[in-house]
DNA sequence: AAGAATGTTACATG
DNA sequence: ACATGTAACATTCT
């Protein structure tokens, strides 16, 4: 669910909602995997409390607070993982996994059905998410760069747009949703681009990104998975959407139906007419 | 009603 | 390097 328009704009309501600033007055842990890659929830409760959020930040799909005394806590939420600012009394429902009271009367609860989500706490992030490829909206990120980077990549033109390593922040949402607006078919081997197509693709990116964060994210429908802010808004950058989930709809741009293959075990939805 | 599909990623294997 | 399969889980869809 949450690509890097929905993980920004949870990072954006976090800082609308003067999360920096507080201290972290308790942490609970119902579900020791989440918090696993750090240490026992016993040492992980320890560690966070007592600890002031200085600044929340977003890089590609990790969601990062950095702390005081130089530590770290870093968050992917995967499919389904959640964060909600709450207040401090309330129903606690079985997908809450982990609790952090603040001293400022509130609390964040992170809640993920499907229990993928993940929380980093170290003092070294880079240890994280060293290995990030650019971020897609950045200045630094240029058609030029985006050249260079495929350079002798002979993989799917999508499976590497999903590939964190090439470029951060892109899921299946908006990798389909690029590839259309660049007229790029999913399944092109990435050295056959032409220069006008990587071109095409380097604007498509920003643009359908952009886009998706204006319109505060994609909520696709009322399931478990679907995305809702910390505030529990729910992002309408639905409407937006030109392929994704739109199987059997006809295309916006030439009128022929939408298909939908299998690509790289990812759900792929394309218009075989204009996308080449 | 059982079985498949689901927006993510890490890891193993060829 | 790259493709492919699997596993981590629970809910929703078919």
């Amino acid at each position: 669910m949450p690509e890097l328009p929905e993980v920004q704009t949870i990072v954006d309501v976090l800082n609308a909602a003067g999360l920096p600033g507080n201290r972290i007055t308790a942490v609970f842990v119902h579900w020791p995997k989440t918090v696993a890659t750090c240490c026992t929830p016993e040492t992980f409760s320890r560690r966070l409390t007592g600890k002031a959020i200085l600044a929340v930040r977003r890089r590609g799909k990790y969601i990062i607070f950095e702390l005081s005394e130089n530590f770290w806590l870093l968050i992917h939420l995967r499919m389904t993982g959640r964060l909600e600012l709450a207040a401090l009394t309330g129903q606690i429902n079985r997908h809450v996994h982990v609790i952090m009271n603040l001293d400022d009367g509130r609390r964040l609860i992170f809640q993920d059905t499907r229990k993928f989500g993940r929380f980093y706490l170290t003092p070294d992030p880079a240890s994280v998410i060293g290995s990030l490829g650019p971020e897609p909206l950045d200045s630094n990120f240029s058609a030029k760069l985006l050249t260079k980077r495929l350079e002798g990549r002979r993989r799917q033109i999508k499976p590497l747009l999903l590939d964190q390593s090439f470029l951060a922040g892109l899921g299946n949402i908006y990798v389909d949703e690029a590839l259309w607006l660049a007229r790029i078919h999913p399944l092109r081997s990435a050295h056959t681009l032409t220069s006008k197509e990587v071109l095409s693709l380097h604007r498509a990116i920003r643009s359908v990104l952009r886009q998706a964060i204006r319109n505060a994210g994609t909520s696709l429908g009322r399931g478990k998975g679907n995305f809702i802010s910390p505030k529990s808004e729910q992002g309408h950058n639905k409407n937006q959407l030109k392929v994704f989930r739109l199987t059997g709809q006809a295309c916006k741009r030439c009128g022929h139906l939408i298909e939908r293959i299998v690509v790289a075990q990812r759900s792929t939805h394309i218009c075989v007419k204009c996308q080449l």
